[in-house]
DNA sequence: CGTTGATACAACCGTATGGTTGTATCAATG
DNA sequence: CATTGATACAACCATACGGTTGTATCAACG
């Protein structure tokens, strides 16, 4: 009954920051090394660094060697895993609004046919 | 350009807990108020309520009064809007695709149809 | 109006986080 | 093989976080 598998708490804190949302922003169009992805921000190269461990150690990005560099990939898969959570939210949702719906109509019924005895609830 | 509007820190960071995310799974269902909810979890009251104060700040639920309970309901718009922030990345991605098969037909096209100044889509 | 039930808030503690600078690794290149 | 370009890693700092216990607020109820 368990909603949330493992591996969320870091999807989802590697999502908190705003720069490396960017980061994976970037890393889906372009293919850049580390070095590349630091010139677009105001830190230093070591904090982006930080950045991109943190989000490979959450998989969300990963890192494909070419020469010198690492060209830096964001994985779709663990971005569809985060949006599927969400998904199963809206479900819940949805679920709840039916059933609302489905008790109004209850109602509607007992006062229609007042003679119904359904009392749960 | 900026695909990150402010906010989604709060929010992503929020949702970054193992417990803060049952928290919002259970309010959407259920009417709780923060001592019923704190039942579920095998933490002190104190620390729920600080969970449910985190939630609060990042505008994914909100709490209504009702005697002397705080109900504690999740707001769905709050869960929409991260999730469109993943739907753009997904966005990005079919385009990436979109211009990857472009190539390839671009090249395929030279190569089937040398001559063709095919280089349109 | 004093008590009780439900919630909020403050102080404190250990650990994690985001940033820095500096040093080490390691593959390409001259 | 020494140099350089690209990346990794370590140490350090300030602040934030998740947890605790204890106290304060505040509406309902007798």
């Amino acid at each position: 009954m368990q909603i949330a598998p493992p591996g969320f708490d870091r999807v989802f804190s590697a999502l908190a920051d705003h720069t490396r949302r960017d980061i994976v922003r970037r890393a889906i169009s372009a293919e850049e090394g580390v070095l590349e992805l630091a010139s677009h921000y105001p830190i230093s190269f070591a904090a982006v660094q930080k950045h991109v461990a943190v989000l490979e150690r959450a998989g969300v990005i990963t890192k494909q060697r070419i020469g010198r560099r690492r060209i830096v990939r964001t994985n779709r898969e663990a971005v569809l895993v985060a949006r599927r959570l969400l998904d199963q939210y809206e479900g819940l949702w949805r679920a709840r609004i039916d059933r609302m719906n489905e008790l109004i109509a209850e109602t509607a019924g007992a006062i229609d046919t007042a003679e119904t005895k359904e009392s749960k609830r």
